[in-house]
RNA sequence: GGGCCGUUAGCUCAACUAGGCAGAGCAACUGACUCUUAAUCAGUAGGUUGAAGGUUCGAUUCCUUCACGGCCCA
């Protein structure tokens, strides 16, 4: 039901034209042996003399520019590791050749056998001795100067995107990267990659909203996780002492500059670790990932500049609340005052109304954007940490910290709770806070439960948005810039 | 879910305060051109203005509803 523009009719009449003169649109016999990597690495220091005498590359590429004159043509083309300009003259690769050339049009794949020369303006040029085409393209790409804006574009078809948008296409580059870096960083500390259950009977681990899915053969509903926190526990349990994950997480939630349904956690445990020994290691870790991504522990984030090398600031979350929000901490174990102060900066507490709840959602709204340089904030109410060791200072407050950059939530971590009996009465308390409306509340997991009676070690783990540690290694703003295919409603035609 | 803004040629954008034949650059097509690089020069063609309805002699423009997107808020 599309219909058909002026100029893919002119293309398809071209690609008609083409197959009557026996022209393999589709060919894939097309030997590459270089990339253009390759051909620029191997000149660097060569002085340039301006002849073609010289090695013979054989290179493949979507042409991205054609300046056509009479018999002549300079063409640029990008291969997956860069650009590269060549120049395609009719007594080089003869008069058949040329002719097919003058009918291929910018966003066609082709394949150049040459040799490097330099150009009176002294730019590296291949010189073609025989041109092939590789792959038609039906469809007109964006213009060349402004590329493609528009967003709801640029994400739909993100190929497009990544085809004439080269700062599109360094963010995903980095992504890999970052990613790469963790990876690397875990493995060398003699942490294992393992991969748990994505459809799961009780979805846990996190306080959101699952989506259900359906199971035919067993006849049972189940639900995309919300956090793989659980399962990798339980390996703890088993014996894998280190254990990490790398992957997609979903939350039936709104869709925004911040969230998309699915996203990409890491979760990492460690036994014999506590949550203070990881603020420790997530320091390390940010500084060799920084370093690795970005070239630099020192980011420029939305015109902040973020130092990711240094140590950080540890302050606990009352104090944070007294420093940067006007709260009085003594005033923090009265929820009457409180949901008055609440009341008076219009800020809405939760269904529950609980303590811990009502402090949690001060510190969002008046901490938390605050928290530029990164900084751990520690002492969180166990109310709101129902998988947390309590402190043994203060049974009241979970051995816990989140990290925030960049007035985001950037990590969650804290020494496991590993009493199965106490995990079991926050259970029973998250189901009561359920019974009372809050529909994020946890849920029992009587499994898990079970698993924790056989005993775990005592150990910290901690949970790294991937998508937003992104955001901030790349200066985006959205974190559908840093998500290849972020979740767009489909549109109708 | 609420508020504001947007949707015009393949792409990037115009068409204003005031409703009056919908334009430009790039891309495309024809021609010239063997060192261009946002090539240049001459010419040609390209539109259901997101969808549906309303007001009007006449709607890209004003009104209503809807779809999709962006920003902000919840």
């Amino acid at each position: 039901m599309e219909k058909t523009s002026d100029l893919i009719g002119k293309r398809r009449k071209k690609i008609e034209d083409l197959k009557n003169k026996k022209i393999d649109l589709f060919p894939n016999d097309f030997n590459v042996a270089h990339t253009v990597r390759d051909i620029v690495s191997s000149l660097e220091g060569v002085p340039g003399s301006g002849t073609d005498e010289d090695f013979e590359y054989v290179v493949a590429g979507r042409m991205l520019a054609i300046n056509r004159f009479g018999k002549a043509s300079f063409i640029r083309f990008r291969d997956r590791t860069g650009q590269l300009q060549a120049y395609i003259r009719k007594d080089k690769i003869g008069d058949k050749a040329y002719g097919l050339f003058k009918q291929l049009d910018i966003g066609d794949i082709i394949g150049i056998k040459g040799t490097m020369f330099k150009t009176k303006t002294g730019e590296w040029t291949l010189l073609a001795h025989e041109l092939k085409l590789v792959c038609k393209s039906t469809r007109p790409l964006p213009e060349k100067f402004h590329g493609l804006k528009d967003p709801e574009k640029r994400y739909r078809r993100r190929y497009i995107d990544l085809i004439v948008n080269s700062d599109v296409r360094k963010i995903f580059i980095k992504r890999s990267k970052i990613i790469q870096a963790i990876r690397t960083f875990l493995l060398e500390r003699d942490f294992l990659e393992v991969e748990t259950p994505m459809m799961q009977p009780v979805p846990g681990g996190a306080e959101a909203t699952p989506f259900i899915t359906h199971h035919n053969a067993l006849g049972m509903d189940l639900f995309l996780r919300i956090a793989p926190e659980l399962y990798l526990k339980r390996l703890l349990v088993g014996g894998f002492e280190r254990v990490f994950e790398i992957n997609r997480s979903f939350r039936n939630e709104g869709v925004s500059s911040r969230h998309n349904p699915e996203f990409t956690m890491l979760e990492f445990y460690q036994a014999y670790a506590t949550y203070e020994d990881l603020m420790d290691l997530t320091e390390e870790m940010f500084a060799y990932v920084t370093e690795a991504a970005a070239g630099s522990t020192t980011i420029s984030y939305q015109g902040a500049t973020i130092d990711m090398g240094a140590k950080w600031r540890r302050v606990s979350l009352f104090e944070a609340l007294e420093e940067y929000g006007g709260v009085d901490a003594n005033l923090l174990k009265d929820k009457e005052k409180l949901l008055e102060i609440a009341a008076s900066k219009g800020i809405k507490v939760t269904k529950t109304g609980r303590l811990g709840k009502i402090i949690t959602k001060l510190f969002d709204v008046l901490v938390e954007p605050k928290l530029i340089q990164p900084t751990f904030i520690t002492g969180y109410p166990v109310e709101v940490s129902p998988l947390s060791r309590r402190s043994d200072q203060d049974p009241d407050l979970a051995e816990r910290f989140e990290l925030f950059i960049a007035g985001h939530e950037i990590a969650n971590g804290f020494s496991e709770l590993n009493d199965p009996s106490d995990q079991k009465d926050r259970f029973l308390q998250q189901m009561a806070d359920r019974e009372a409306g809050d529909q994020e509340a946890h849920l029992m997991d009587k499994d898990y439960i079970e698993a924790l009676e056989y005993g775990m070690p005592p150990a910290a783990g901690q949970g790294i948005g991937i998508d937003r540690l992104t955001m901030l290694l790349t200066d985006s703003d959205s974190i559908r810039e840093v998500i290849l295919f972020p979740h767009m409603k489909p549109k109708g035609d």
